[in-house]
DNA sequence: CTTGCTCCTACAGTCACTATAGCATGTATA
DNA sequence: TATACATGCTATAGTGACTGTAGGAGCAAG
């Protein structure tokens, strides 16, 4: 009597939408549904499951690719969480880098707006401050380092 | 008199890859390069001023559609700087909504991580942690409204 | 029997680049 | 002069994490 039901309401109660379900089953975070008669998936409770530790994982700025891995490690119960425990602080650095580098563009984008009173174009110290140097330079020494992937969160 | 030099030169002098500048003619952004006898883009000083002012912008979190308008504002002196001021604060708000959301990320990531003193997967304070509900919350409530290009911002 | 809803696949688009393939041109050295 | 190497060109695909669309099938209610 284990109740199953269609993409669209495994959606409604994961607040997830149908395309990003059928996604996450592509590139192999969800797994391969079960088909009914008429080739439609087919859910039951465990998946509501999962895709939450996925969407709470993503919520918290994990990328899918360390997500795959979070969800490979907690299907085996003996193993040591040290893995885990590196990930983890892996995003927490890069969450941190980030909040580093938007502090400074934040200060800096204070600092353009409050400074301009300028009426015209001509006097405007924001496109003054953009056309001069050595704004850019402090972001840089503070972002560098590798292409980060998680950049790249919209939650809607 | 005036120095002519060629694309590896001009992303020498700006710190720009040979093809971020070539990407950026194509979208118009950089107006086309007048072509040499042999098909090749040559530039001069006021292509460095532009390509500068190009960097800057998008070092401080500008989109390009953004950074088309500005310049497009800062060729003409005499037009009020309203508009400029407007699509800074505009980046200014984008950029701080950013910093709320990745601020409560962080304080989550810590918890978790110092919470967990497990060493099997199965008492991994932060496997069980994603797996539950309510976190993911906050970060929505902090984070919805529209879709945000900004976001993907990675400065090499 | 039509309307409307959900489902399916397959593919294009987003943003700001980055990388690659395959070719032409230009300069320096053997 | 031959060769190697650097640089330039175009065109196209790949990145991450989705979102949107086209075009079709299945199913229940009116």
């Amino acid at each position: 009597m284990t109740e199953e039901f269609m993409i669209g309401e495994l959606a409604k109660r994961t607040d997830c939408k149908v395309q990003t379900i059928r996604y996450y089953e592509q590139i192999g975070v969800m797994p391969p549904a079960v088909r009914a008669h008429n080739n439609r998936r087919m859910y039951r409770k465990s998946h509501i499951e999962r895709l939450m530790f996925i969407r709470h994982s993503r919520a918290l700025g994990f990328a899918l690719d360390d997500i795959r891995d979070l969800l490979a490690l907690s299907d085996q119960p003996d193993h040591t969480c040290a893995e885990v425990d590196k990930i983890a602080k892996n995003n927490l650095e890069n969450i941190q880098k980030k909040i580093k580098v938007l502090s400074i563009m934040e200060k800096e984008m204070q600092r353009m707006i409050f400074q301009c009173h300028g009426e015209k174009v001509s006097e405007c110290l924001i496109i003054t401050a953009l056309a001069d140097h050595a704004i850019a330079e402090k972001i840089k020494m503070t972002a560098s380092e590798k292409h980060d992937a998680t950049s790249n969160n919209q939650m809607r």
